[in-house]
DNA sequence: ACGACGAAAAGTGTTGACACATTAGCGATC
DNA sequence: GATCGCTAATGTGTCAACACTTTTCGTCGT
């Protein structure tokens, strides 16, 4: 009986078109992605907290699919979850971030060697036409990750791809929300894509691999330099 | 009213020792150990179905901390789920674990390089001995996971570790269940041992890493080998 | 005034119930 | 006899409510 009365009242509400269930798919995909935008947005600092009723009602959503999409922000590392005291979104320290660095240098070192390999023509036309946009546009900032895309994407990997995309490219997009000693694109940098790209349509997978690690371990090191200058300013 | 009634029926079961609440942090976290156990032995085989309402009953929860537990799998890599149809055990394809053997050639590389040069002395001393109870047990098959894990926890590179340990070494197990093909240990691997062991204990980071990656390199090549026999019978 | 205690508020972890989708089973039709 | 359509059963996606914990804040005592 006392089902009955729910089912009835719930119904109701239906009908009065408050919220019909949509079927294009699960919302704690969309509640992952929203959440995974403010968190390399920086809209959510690290270290702060994700307070579930306060989420569900921004994304209209239940705590149900929330805690799914908060499950899923812990295992991908985005945040980190004490019992009893919920989520906050993850602070990494320098250490961590220079670790990430090193897994980058061996991953996409190998994923150069690989594209010199078994990129296609057309993905080579393209590879170059990024590298020129590159030059012209005297911006290594945000292409510059296009170049790095292009190459992963031509190695052929779509395990070394997923790490790189889904967990290191957006953790950088985070760690330069917060981390100004991070090391961006120089004037470097367009010399080292050129000779990674020289390797890579020479088809010299060696090459390319080489160059790709030292072009990741230079980041790695200046990030290093400007980090022990940021600690120590008597030099200044 | 009902409510009341529902609140005393639970104060009830929870009196008579059926199941209280436990401190002891979140269920999902049991119920996703429990899975990726059952899908590493082989309990649940690639392709097949999780069953929420089964499996919630198997580990006596709700299907709220299931779903969580559902959703980390997915984000791992170790279900796909399919809107409304609920998830499967992900099947890797051949190719797609081969190239997971380039990543971890890139990676336990790299870990084997750094691994030179950051070890101590007394992680050395396990590193030897855990080569040398591998010779004596003649046993490469589950002493050689400890062999690369002791080199990898030397790196003292977490990142690189946790994909190693959370992503490829879970799946390894899997795949061995399942794709006869791949290469277990051989005579080989105790003197590629050897010789990595060597090169680590001379703090030959560049020479720990080449030896590193051809072995595991090898361990592809020869598993493409045995595949190509596989699918190619008329040889035999 | 300041700190300890305790009640109230807010938050987390879990549950059972519901709406919609898919699947399986059955009978009617050709 | 096989196929198509309908219906019931099973399953997925979501929600609101509940039990317990942590935090907050007001009160009291010193």
């Amino acid at each position: 009986m006392v089902v009955v009365e729910a089912r009835k009242l719930a119904e109701t509400v239906d009908r009065s078109g408050k919220r019909q269930l949509r079927r294009e798919g699960r919302e704690s995909h969309r509640v992952f992605d929203g959440i995974v935008e403010r968190i390399v947005s920086g809209s959510l600092r690290p270290g702060a907290k994700l307070n579930e009723p306060e989420l569900a009602r921004d994304f209209g959503v239940s705590r149900g699919p929330l805690r799914e999409a908060i499950g899923r922000l812990e295992e991908r590392q985005l945040v980190r979850c004490t019992p009893n005291a919920g989520a906050r979104v993850i602070e990494h320290s320098p250490e961590e971030i220079l670790q990430a660095f090193e897994l980058r240098e061996a991953l996409e070192g190998m994923a150069a060697g690989l594209a010199a390999e078994r990129m296609t023509e057309t993905e080579l036309a393209e590879l170059r036409s990024i590298y020129e946009e590159e030059i012209e546009s005297q911006k290594s900032n945000s292409w510059s990750r296009n170049f790095h895309l292009c190459i992963v994407r031509g190695s052929r990997n779509a395990q070394i791809g997923r790490i790189l995309n889904e967990d290191f490219y957006r953790l950088l997009k985070l760690w330069r929300q917060t981390s100004s000693w991070l090391c961006h694109g120089t004037d470097l940098t367009w010399n080292e894509h050129r000779r990674i790209l020289d390797a890579i349509e020479n088809r010299d997978g060696e090459c390319a691999e080489m160059l790709m690690r030292r072009h990741i371990n230079r980041l790695r090191l200046t990030s290093i330099r400007n980090l022990a200058a940021l600690e120590k300013p008597e030099t200044a």
